[in-house]
DNA sequence: TTGTAGGCGTTATCAC
DNA sequence: GTGATAACGCCTACAA
């Protein structure tokens, strides 16, 4: 069974006794040819069913009309409102996202992003693994020219980058004042690796709260381990097992959090009445959690949005004369059924 | 500030005085070059900063080793789980994978279906919308020689191409015949658009149980809509507002179940006390929901497994050879804090 | 074991 | 307004 060929440009010039640069040109509506011509290529091109070669395209005009986006997790809320609105906004102007996922693994990240700049993407989004601290590639990127922008998570070290992210130093502040006004002072914090800011920004937050408030930080309660569900779930088993749990936890994620869900329902302790619970991410089902988890929310619609326009200036700002931008997005915090009421 | 050009084969070439066919035989690891030559062209390569372009590449050897992937929504937990494992099987045989989202859009699918082809993907994976009934790109996709392969939704006339789906009909049935031994008799159906054989499959299922055990069907209860919350919540909304409530409600996705939540909430109606629930599609975070949601369980690990595994099967088979497949796999009823007893 | 020639499909440049 | 020519960076086939 044959396959059919593709049509090319040549094929169409063939047909219509015209040379490929005619048909190339009209195909892009270029001014150099007449209006009549245009309309006819147009159709027999249309009838001929061409489609054009991208890879060929990209080659010859050095442009892809791509983006490189890089997360570490899909399946995750947070990840997964933040790429579904990247890809739409991304195609209501025109450009191909190229998903890549790093699975928390750096090494396979740097793959990705070699990848990325192999496939001569335009533009690179990233949100960095917990692992990621070597610059180097990053620098790499930068030197060849294309602009790369971090969301949400960036390493230590790059913070002169182009950067949208949530101010989450406040948000943790906010949620221990709110827990602080609520009568608690024996409080955890289950955080993530503080080599990235979301980690670190989170867990200064909270000591400073901690400490302004004049509520004693236990070193026991304070974990800098992971945001997955796996990680809630072991913190809270070890401090179970040694029989010293607090009365809130501050979760670093909202897999954090359902990770502490698991590990309390399965040993019988009840939240919020006998351990409470706030996470930072706010999913829609999160209302519908028994009981309804309370959060600091993180405005996924805006970090994509901001993340898009600036990579996108910094595509157009082709002699790289704007300097690096950091856009730090607020949080708000979403009281439900944790973290109301101390008991 | 000038970006650093890339390096090409051209480059290395000049540098160790042989020729670019050399440079690319060797990195391509050619048993024609000698192994010394080989290792000494790599350092080289490496130390220059080599990165092949992958567009050239791609070009000149009519192999893109990606593969398409389609799908209609991002964020709900079915595609979310395909996704990511699909990324993950596919990266392992060191393929890259190019996602798009037709946000349940057959236009929007159209056109991601021809960019794709247009990006030389060596073979495509989709889940259509619930739109979806023109297969004139998918014949024509296949006419291309693109192996495609439909995962879980399928247009109703494409069931002879290459699928893998889940056994939707017996998912429903088994529900209903569970329910019936529970002793419920006032069953409604919020279903999915019947176009597509997931939709059709499980009200087919759902209504040859009903008639097999005699429990008569109420088309007042029968809804075939759509596979989001918003769909869940209006068909709720619309019963409740009738007052003319089933006393379970078998939801078509995990989606819908989570809109009846809604709904019944916002009236302050309980479940599973005052009106019951089951629904397709299995998320770890159902078990946290109040009160837990029970569900028919679809496989994604082993949907994404066998996509690939066909997709891979059909790229190799150049001369399309291999008659086309269809996969069915088995469902389970996970139960848990709804439809586990009747009220 | 290495190199030469030609082409993949498109676009940029410059001439007609 | 239209076209010839030369890239883009790489690969295949064949020659040396």
């Amino acid at each position: 069974m044959e396959n059919e060929k593709a049509v090319t440009l040549q094929d169409i010039a063939n047909r219509l006794n015209l040379s490929v640069v005619t048909i190339s040109k009209a195909l892009r509506n270029h001014p150099d040819i007449s209006i009549k011509t245009t309309k006819l290529i147009k159709k027999v091109a249309e009838e001929m069913g061409y489609m054009p070669n991208i890879m060929a395209r990209n080659l010859s005009s050095r442009k892809s009309n791509t983006l490189g986006l890089v997360v570490p997790k899909i399946a995750h809320h947070f990840f997964g409102a933040i790429i579904e609105s990247i890809f739409d906004l991304a195609f209501q102007q025109n450009y191909e996202t190229i998903l890549t996922v790093s699975q928390e693994n750096a090494e396979r990240e740097k793959k990705h992003l070699l990848t990325l700049l192999s496939m001569k993407v335009d533009g690179i989004i990233i949100s960095v693994t917990q692992e990621t601290k070597d610059l180097s590639v990053f620098e790499m990127i930068e030197r060849r020219g294309v602009p790369i922008v971090f969301i949400d998570r960036v390493p230590e070290s790059a913070q002169n980058y182009n950067i949208v992210k949530v101010d989450d130093y406040n948000g943790a502040y906010k949620a221990i004042e709110h827990a602080y006004n609520l009568g608690y002072r024996k409080i955890a914090h289950f955080g993530g690796a503080t080599n990235i800011n979301i980690g670190r920004d989170r867990m200064n937050g909270f000591k400073d709260a901690m400490n302004n408030f004049g509520i004693e930080i236990n070193p026991n309660w304070i974990f800098e381990g992971g945001y997955s569900e796996n990680s809630g779930y072991e913190f809270f088993m070890k401090l179970y097992k040694e029989n010293n749990l607090p009365e809130l936890i501050l979760a670093v994620t909202y897999p954090v959090a359902l990770g502490i869900y698991m590990a309390a329902k399965e040993v019988g302790l009840e939240i919020p009445k006998d351990i409470d619970v706030i996470c930072f991410g706010n999913a829609k089902v999160q209302s519908f959690l028994s009981p309804p988890l309370s959060c600091i929310d993180q405005p996924t619609d805006l970090i994509s949005k901001n993340a898009i326009d600036l990579i996108m200036k910094k595509i157009d700002d082709e002699d790289n004369e704007i300097a690096p931008q950091q856009i730090v997005l607020d949080t708000s915090l979403v009281l439900r059924g944790t973290c109301i009421k101390k008991h």
